[in-house]
Formats: structure tokens, sequence, C-alpha cells
DNA sequence: CAAGCGCCCGACCGATCGGTCGGTCTGGAC
DNA sequence: GTCCAGACCGACCGATCGGTCGGGCGCTTG
């Protein structure tokens, strides 16, 4: 990793490398953001003000736009004067770039670490969408942020880490789906589209999802999966065999 | 004026009330938008630099979001100085409120208009999102900035006019989703969810669509509704009889 | 004790924000 | 010709933006 580079560098993940007030690296690579959320009580690395800016940002970020948040509001809500802020991160896209990235980072390998590709391709699907569901509502504010600002101002902001994150991301669902082509159980179909299909209902939850609601996450990407499968699956389940039900 | 994207093109709704440089109503109610598309050859109530600055800001409140976006960006990509702005426009909020407002409004009129109560509730879903598409395709900024400014400061910014219409909207779904279960056509079902994972997916699209794809907005529709029908119908398609249903 | 350091802050910087003001120019009515 | 309305602009305003600077407090280490 860029040691050398005094500007922030976030080589991967949400972590990967925190480049603190002196230019010493300070937030070990992580691999997972519920790593670093669970940090305090486990392994210290962080210290609690970094997540709790994090945390803060995070909500910020995701009720109000990237720049409809300043550096002022953040450290109000955490308690803290705004020169407090810059001691912990060098300047205002050192906290949403790890963010970003991070986010969408953790996603991919939660969910392919979740993946078995031996599976049936529909358990697969299944667990696919169900775990994706588990991550956003685990992380829903870090989710949301890393959505929203993902679409504004691509130009800078939108760098190559977080597109290969995402495209790996989407790759996985598009394997899964070929594979199930492949395997006779679901349809033939254009794999890019069913995916973009797949994900849009999934990617759209966190617009309208409240944790007060009656279902969790994953019990209603769990619902949307019976809708995309009896959609998308090659052979109508024929009356006689009670085979599958869950 | 016509000229360029028309996908940049300011809806209807715009509307409800524009106040002009001396606080006078200047732009009458509309209820459609190919009314104010086609109003520079017909009525001619708009001055072209309305419809050109309405059309600037929703490209770039798309692109950049509504934070992102100063006076002085539409002024320049206007060809006009910031303070000629303020001659047409009250504020920056007399912008984006009619956009957003006008926006939703004309969709959900674009859809009632197209949707046929007494016709099959399958063939109501599929015009409902085709429709959608459709409209989507052909103001795609407008319909991303009001989208991306909907989540982003919902205290203010989101009033009440532009909920009540978005409701309307999806309320139509659901009615939809509820004649076609009454019909014996789909499953029984939660309409909710079942309008959440539709609308998911139709939502999602103009995340991800380009004009120069193969396929236009409103054939991608018309295949996710493909996706949608087979996935939520009562009775699945066998093969020999297709007016079987229970 | 003093030195050093992590943590924290008030005060400040130049730039830019949304918005205002006074005024120029032009074309049509009279 | 005079007059006026509307389109337009340069210059400016106070507020706030992201970011900096110098220093104070408290704890550890020698």
């Amino acid at each position: 990793m860029g040691g050398g580079d005094p500007a922030g560098q976030y080589p991967a993940g949400l972590a990967s490398a925190y480049c603190g007030p002196w230019g010493a690296m300070r937030l070990r690579a992580m691999d997972d953001i519920a790593d670093l959320l669970e940090l305090d009580a486990a392994g210290e690395p962080l210290s609690g003000r970094i997540v709790q800016i994090f945390q803060v940002a995070c909500r910020l970020f995701a009720q109000r736009g990237f720049d409809g948040v300043s550096m002022r509001d953040i450290a109000l809500e955490c308690g803290l004067s705004k020169a407090t802020l810059y001691h912990y991160f060098p300047d205002k896209d050192s906290i949403l770039r790890p963010l970003a990235i991070g986010t969408t980072k953790s996603l991919c390998l939660h969910v392919l670490r979740h993946d078995r590709p031996e599976a049936p391709p529909l358990e697969r699907l299944r667990s696919f969408l169900t775990e994706t569901a588990k991550f956003f509502e685990k992380f829903r504010w870090a989710w949301i942020a890393a959505s929203t600002v993902f679409w504004s101002d691509p130009k800078i902001r939108t760098r190559k880490e977080r597109i290969a994150w995402r495209d790996r991301y989407e790759q996985l669902l598009r394997d899964i789906l070929q594979a199930g082509m492949d395997a006779g159980e679901l349809r033939p179909m254009d794999v890019k589209l069913a995916g973009h299909f797949v994900l849009g209902s999934i990617n759209w939850m966190p617009r309208w999802y409240t944790p007060e609601g009656a279902l969790s996450a994953a019990a209603i990407a769990d619902r949307f999966c019976d809708m995309v499968i009896a959609g998308i699956r090659a052979e109508p389940p024929a009356s006689p065999p009670p085979e599958r039900r869950r």
C-alpha cells in the first residue's frame, strides 16, 4: 500500500489505509465493514472517535447527500469541533471515499463469502438476495449513502476501485443466473437484463424499507426471490411434486 | 429551443405555480407534458429561456444533485449571467420545486391516462410499466433529478403535493394488482410488497439505462413485465391450455 | 520536575454560496 | 422624438463552505 503518499489513500475497503493527522497509517486493512463496526470491543485498532465519525457521516450523507452535509454538521453531531474532525481525517473526501468503497467492497465480499458455487443455482440466487438484504439492513445508512453518492458527480468521486467491486458483485449474480440457465432451471434469457431486473428490486428496497415494518429485510428479499424465481424458472412447478417449498 | 437531447426537457406541472420576476404568475397550470413540449409551436405561454433553464437545471441536478449545482453553474451553461437567472426565478428552490412536483405529477397523469380500468389486469399492468418507461425515457434527466432530490433532505424539500402524486401513482399499481388477484389472474399476495417489487425494477432503470443501448426503455419494461407476470400469476402457463384457470 | 504526545478547540483564511442592486440596452407604442 | 417594459449584466452583500493554524489540557514517560 502506498504509505509514502501523504494525502489520504484508501486502496481497499473501509479500511485498507487511513491516513492520520501526521501522515501515519492509522487503520489496518479490513475485509469487512462488520469488522470495523465491532472493533472497539474486539481488536481495538480503531479509535472510537473514528467509528463515531464514520457512523454519523454515513447517516447524514444518506439523508442529505454529500454536498448537503458540511463538516460543521458532522462535527456538531459528534460533539466535536470542526478542527478536531480534521485531526482524524485530512479532508472531507477522506470520509466519503472509504465509506463508499468500503461499503461496496464489503457487500461484494459478504455475498461472495455466503455463495456456494456447488449449490443449486436457485439456492444460490436466494442466498445472493437475502444476504444482500441482510447486509443492507445492518449497514443501512452506509448503504444508502454509498448508493446516493455513486450517482452524483461521477467525474471525480466515482473511482475505478468502487466500480470494480460493484462489477464483481453484479457479475456474481449473472454467473448464478447463467448457471441456472445451463442447469435448465431457468428459462433462456438475457442474463444482463435479468440481472438488472433482480437487482432493481433489491436496490430499491432502502428507499421504502423501515426497520419498524413487520418483515425483516431478509424476509422481504425472500419473498422477492419467490416472485423472481417463479417468473424466470424454466419449468413451472407441476402440481404433483410438492418438491420445493420454503 | 427544442434542440438537443429531448430527454432533458422538462415535463408539465411546472405547472403548479411559477413566480415570475415581479411576483406575477407567469406559467399557467398544465395537465400534460405534451402540452408543454409543443408549446413553442402552439400556445406560446413559456419563454424559451425558462424552458432552457429548466432543461439545463434538470440535467445538472440529475448529474450532481441539488446542492452540487450552483446558480452560477446553471447560468453559465445557459449562457447567461447569474443575475439574469434571478430575473426568471425568485430563488433556487423555485427551479427545483416545480421540477420535482411537475415530474411526479406528469408521470402519474401520463400513466393514468393510458390506463383502461375495463381492460384485463395483466394488460393494465403491462401498460403501467411500459408507459412509465416511455415517460422516463422521454424526460430522463427530469426523472432522475426528481428521484434523486426526493430522498435528500426530506424535511423541507419533499412537499405534500409531491408525495400525494407519488402515492396516487403507486396506488394505481396496487389497484391493478388487486384487480388481478380478484380476477384470479394473480396469485394471492401482499399487494404493497408486490408493488414495491415491481416498482423497484422500473425505478432502478434510470441508473443503468443508456439511450445508446439495443433496447428501448419501453422494450426493457416489456421484458421486465414478462418476468414479473410469469412470477406472480396464479397458474403457471400450462403448456396445452392457455385459457384454463381456477 | 520537564518533555512529549494524543486529543481537542477558538479563531481565522480565501473561496464560493444564494441572492440583491443599480444600471444598460433594445424594441415597440405613442 | 419620448417613454416604458423587459432582457440582461457587473459588482456587490452577508453567510457559509472546506480547510488551516497555534495553542491549551491532561496523561504518560523519564
